[in-house]
DNA sequence: GTATTCATATTCACCGAGGAACATTTACTC
DNA sequence: GAGTAAATGTTCCTCGGTGAATATGAATAC
């Protein structure tokens, strides 16, 4: 179970540290991937792999399957967390994610995302915001 | 479990290094075959072996079964990793894949594919182009 | 039948990158 | 203020990619 957010700074061999209290659930490896929007997403193994078999089974057209196949498998990283608890980012995924120097890491229940950390300032922002709407509307019936 | 994106050059005697990280699972040999796209695909024995028996347990006329039979049989080659992690691919592959001395060895999860360079640049953009689809799709509901 | 050449396969050697361990400093707790 | 834990920085060394060299075998010429 993957909450809150922390900060960190990325140093110069691209390594991030990994919330302490996120490390037990990574000691079997974990997945770095893309995320659905400008972040990466990282998985514990297990998870992963549900991930994998769900995506897999799906009733998808063969053609239309592999390629999805392809999106996701090709862009995503198995690695291991160093004996520091920190964990190296791809320098593809870093790109895709834009992150510089600052990145902020974000529990996301079973998995959890890495953020540039102004796209995160505002994705928190707009989160929130259609959070409230939701919970208004629920209140409204 | 084969997952990401590695470059490679083909040495003059056409042999290409296997990322290390999938070494392990090709210990018993690998094969080679015809990729459905323009690639070739890569399965550890095992893999394959499984592959071989859906195929010929399916419920397709024998005739039918035949004929695929031999579209994939004889078009698959059965290898080892040299000492080095390397593997030479058949002529008759490189060919069909288009491959001259660059390449992009790609993870597909259950199995992995060689790619000549620009090709896969596009399908790579293709592949996202269309899970980014699906995810909207989803989310439409 | 022997020798030579070509082709293929296996092994060796170098250099650079990546990973693992070690070390330091900062922050927080008791 | 001392002790602990985590963040950050650095070094070292192994591993892997690449190019070259050596062996093995087949084929042909003499």
């Amino acid at each position: 179970m993957f909450l809150g957010e922390y900060e960190y700074k990325i140093d110069d061999k691209g390594r991030v540290p990994v919330p302490p209290k996120f490390r037990r659930e990574l000691r079997e490896g974990l997945v770095l991937a893309l995320g659905p929007e400008t972040c990466i997403v990282a998985y514990g193994l297990a998870e992963w792999k549900k991930m994998a078999e769900t995506l897999t089974t799906g009733s998808l057209a063969p053609s239309k399957l592999r390629r999805l196949g392809r999106a996701t498998f090709a862009t995503a990283y198995s690695l291991n967390l160093d004996g520091q608890g920190r964990v190296a980012l791809p320098i593809t995924l870093r790109e895709y994610a834009r992150i510089e120097d600052e990145l902020v890491v974000v529990g996301a229940n079973t998995c959890f995302e890495m953020w540039n950390k102004e796209l995160w300032v505002a994705e928190r922002a707009a989160a929130l915001e259609q959070a409230w709407q939701i919970i208004e509307g629920l209140e409204r019936r």
